[in-house]
DNA sequence: GGAATATGAATGAAGG
DNA sequence: CCTTCATTCATATTCC
């Protein structure tokens, strides 16, 4: 069951379904390596450096066919779901499932969760044409009132666009109605 | 076991058409848009400046809903991640760390020599071909000359990393009007 | 075997 | 620019 390996190149139907591309059988780890990838998140390894990806990738090798990729992977889909799936706990803010985060010192993770939407940079980017509604993942903590000034060049920039769109959107943009024809000049 | 190695899923005809994301929660290029920006892409185009990206824009919208900073993000993450090409191909064999350790083969507690500020994580994976589908070559048309001419501000603070690391690759095509032709004949 | 679930892979979006 | 998070898709596995 472990001589998993490439089931043949499947290419699938999804042609334009969002992120295609995946075209060859994927990784399958095997129990060795699922081991220790779970030893290695339970030491409290979260996101590791390149040296250590390689270093993991290096050792799960043994065990089969692995790619660093694969290792990078494991860790970021670990970790979210990881994550995820705390949010159905509820209260007791002391569970913690890398409790043995000091056993071993891999790497210092500072657990920065000062997740500021900023969105100073792009901010301006918005208002194309019709009424953007922003993603927002909180809802409510989330407040675009704190920025009442652009503090960078770069935001004076996207002010300009910005400001440009919505008064006279008669620019030289587009000598061309655009056909389905692709005409790439109009860079 | 038995894969279809077809799952149904055919999505042919047109833009997005059966693309389940409806949710809107996130830009999903069409194909044609894909198309668009990989050919720019290929054609050179590394950091678009705002009046790229808004005409780049203005071009995508044809084709469905996008804005400007999805263009932005865009070149971004393509940039990034075609740059991380690294070759991860790492001679297990003669690897001593896979024999000696099988459990944790990180550092326990001697092993760090050198400590990276776990600051690189995503630079040693790479796909395994990153050439999709893109048929049409088009003879290779790698205009690395293709950068516009930085007289934003925005340009200036990208210079500023970019003058860094490579030289000055400042040229101007053009003042008067963009001609940059991209005659990229995947009509 | 098909639905439900788990998980690898990809990428958009954002922070710094 | 570099790093990381979030979301989604696709596929392997499990359950019924």
């Amino acid at each position: 069951m472990e001589m998993e390996g490439e089931v043949g190149v499947v290419i699938s139907g999804g042609f334009n379904a969002g992120r295609v591309g995946v075209k060859c059988g994927r990784w399958n780890p095997t129990t060795e390596q699922v081991k220790v990838l779970m030893d290695l998140f339970r030491a409290g390894l979260r996101t590791p450096s390149t040296e250590q990806i390689q270093r993991i990738s290096n050792h799960l090798s043994y065990f089969g066919k692995v790619e660093s990729k694969n290792v990078f992977y494991w860790f970021q889909n670990h970790k979210a779901r990881e994550r995820h799936h705390k949010k159905r706990r509820r209260g007791s803010s002391s569970d913690e499932e890398a409790e043995t985060e000091h056993k071993f010192v891999i790497s210092p993770d500072c657990k920065r969760e000062a997740k500021l939407s900023h969105r100073s940079v792009l901010s301006s980017f918005a208002k194309e044409e019709e009424q953007i509604t922003w993603p927002e993942r909180t809802g409510s903590r989330d407040i675009e009132t704190l920025e009442l000034f652009p503090l960078k060049a770069y935001d004076l920039e996207m002010e300009k666009i910005r400001c440009a769109r919505t008064t006279t959107e008669i620019k030289e943009i587009s000598f061309f109605d655009p056909p389905l024809e692709l005409r790439l000049s109009f860079l």
